[in-house]
RNA sequence: GCUCCCUUCGUCUAGUGGCCUAGGACGCCGGCCUCUCACGCCGGUAACAGGGGUUCGAGUCCCCUAGGGAGCGCCA
């Protein structure tokens, strides 16, 4: 006996048995009660990037049939995170909610062919089947008491719809990342397509979309796994075509434990609120589970070009938020700093400066990028250059706005004042003179002159620091330090 | 309880029987550079869950144990 449609782990998923090349379509499938979260996100990343790989279409599809907890802000969470993360799709939004003829024409097709039989069991009826099925330390399942019921209905009584599992037998799903998996159908069940209200249940829509919408690859997170076995049973029913599967584990906290609200930043929407950059988060979830090599920074061409959902690592992964943090930095330091300015604006706006009253904003990150892992950080430590801090920090000042050096700070300001070209040049030999000519090291000007312009011992080179600042700011911050000093002279005395 | 999945440094991972006295990255610890803070550079710390097999040889293959996780809804 020949099994010729095993398809190995390390097989070319994007090729169907028998080498025809087959269209990619994966599909991100959200229900939206609540953020976009990191898991989610990931899993998306992965569709998006196989759909890419392959030249295939990446569909999005709302999954709202849980008319309780679906809200109108979740919908707009996950597309306002998807459009800033660029994870754009080629299909959809579909929403299930629209669909719901078609899902009810499916289940009837399934009554008629008597693939599907009404139930009439009570909740509580069912309750105590669990119940005494757990007492025996059976696995709960609904032993089909309905299934061959003869007879007229129940008066009174809204029965559900339980699709008709093969009872014997089994399901093999050659799964792209964890590898063939085989299920008895023996553990499966009856399972409900319809309740009583004639509404869809989960595993009945996702088939009827997947089959629906062509699904070629189903990428999913593996809590999805223990429901293969009885989708592909309804999609085999219907006479669909079986889509890979490839079940991505999930993510867990920092701590080893579940995601949740308490680790933190879990919302994708979070991340860019605390500074981070797309490409940052992007780059370190794609690495989270997957990984080409040695190598830890993927440009989003080169995510494409390299990735494969076969790579993709079978045991769960935990958030190491140092790590991205490092990523953040990298991208920082590294992308074009108009992108980076355009995010950082943002941040500006957000803390209300006004990024036109000042240095071109493409300047400042030049000057900053390398101190900053977050645009949030950028953003505190950049905001002197377009309007006047509040203060002194007090240690700093007590070094440095010392009485010693107010003739310093007033030599250098002379020379400042008729400085022909305001460049960071022309200020770095200002300094450099002030420097020799009163017999001081670089760091013993520098710092005086630091705390003076932006309040803190903290800032870019001190040179290109007043440079951004433009003279009419340097001049003016330097006789206001000067008067602190004079102000704390004639408070000591 | 039952079914399924998972298990290399603290974390993300490389590793597909000999190239592994286990490599890289983040973090951490030292040092160098330096006008501050940083960046950068150099060096160090640290892991194959345990036990049985198979084999001349096992991190790599098989089995068991332990530990994690998921599912078992008229939620998705």
């Amino acid at each position: 006996m020949f099994f010729i449609t095993i398809q190995s782990r390390k097989t070319t998923g994007a090729q169907a048995p028998g080498n025809k090349p087959m269209t990619v379509r994966t599909r991100f499938a959200p229900s939206p009660t609540g953020y976009l979260h990191v898991g989610g996100v990931r899993t998306a990343l992965f569709c998006w990037l196989y759909a890419r790989k392959h030249g295939g279409n990446f569909v999005l599809r709302i999954e709202d049939t849980d008319l309780q907890r679906s809200t109108a802000e979740s919908v707009n969470a996950i597309l306002e995170g998807m459009t800033w993360l660029g994870l754009e799709y080629d299909e959809g939004p579909f929403y299930q909610t629209e669909r719901m003829e078609r899902y009810r024409a499916v289940i009837q097709q399934l009554l008629e062919e008597d693939k599907a039989y009404h139930c009439y069991c009570s909740k509580e009826e069912l309750e105590t089947m669990r119940a005494e099925q757990l007492a025996r330390k059976e696995k709960p399942r609904y032993d089909g008491r309905c299934r061959s019921r003869k007879g007229p209905a129940p008066a009174g009584v809204a029965p559900v719809v339980r699709f008709k599992n093969p009872v014997s037998g089994s399901v093999v799903v050659d799964d792209l990342i964890k590898g063939r998996v085989v299920f008895n159908n023996a553990e499966l069940d009856d399972l409900i397509i319809a309740r009583s209200d004639g509404s869809p249940t989960y595993n009945f829509t996702v088939v009827v979309d997947d089959m629906d919408m062509k699904i070629s690859h189903v990428i999913r997170g593996d809590d999805h796994l223990n429901n293969t076995p009885r989708q592909i049973n309804i999609l085999t029913a219907l006479g669909a075509t079986l889509p890979r599967y490839a079940h991505v584990p999930m993510i867990l906290g920092p701590d080893g434990q579940r995601l949740s609200k308490r680790h933190g930043a879990v919302s994708t929407m979070q991340f860019r609120d605390e500074g981070y950059l797309p490409e940052a988060l992007l780059n370190y979830l794609v690495r989270l589970g997957w990984s080409h090599g040695d190598q830890e920074i993927f440009s989003i061409d080169e995510m494409i070009e390299l990735f494969d959902i076969t790579d993709v690592q079978r045991s769960a992964a935990s958030v190491n938020p140092d790590k991205l943090l490092w990523l953040n930095q990298h991208y920082i330091k590294t992308c074009d700093p108009a992108h980076v300015a355009h995010h950082l604006s943002w941040h500006m706006g957000r803390r209300e400066v006004d990024p036109t009253d000042g240095p071109d904003l493409v300047e400042v990150v030049k000057a900053q990028r390398e101190r900053a892992k977050t645009l949030v950080e950028m953003a505190e430590n950049s905001a002197i250059f377009y309007r006047d801090f509040d203060s002194y920090n007090e240690k700093d000042a007590a070094k440095h706005l010392k009485p010693e050096n107010a003739e310093l700070l007033r030599g250098l300001r002379e020379r400042l004042v008729v400085l022909p070209d305001w460049t960071a040049e022309a200020v770095h030999e200002v300094i450099n003179q002030t420097a020799e000519e009163y017999g001081l090291k670089l760091g013993k000007v520098a710092q005086p002159v630091r705390v003076a312009v932006v309040g803190r011992a903290v800032s870019p080179p001190i040179d290109i620091t007043l440079a951004l600042l433009g003279r009419e700011r340097t001049l003016a911050r330097l006789d206001a330090a000067l008067e602190h000093i004079s102000r704390r002279t004639a408070g000591a005395a």
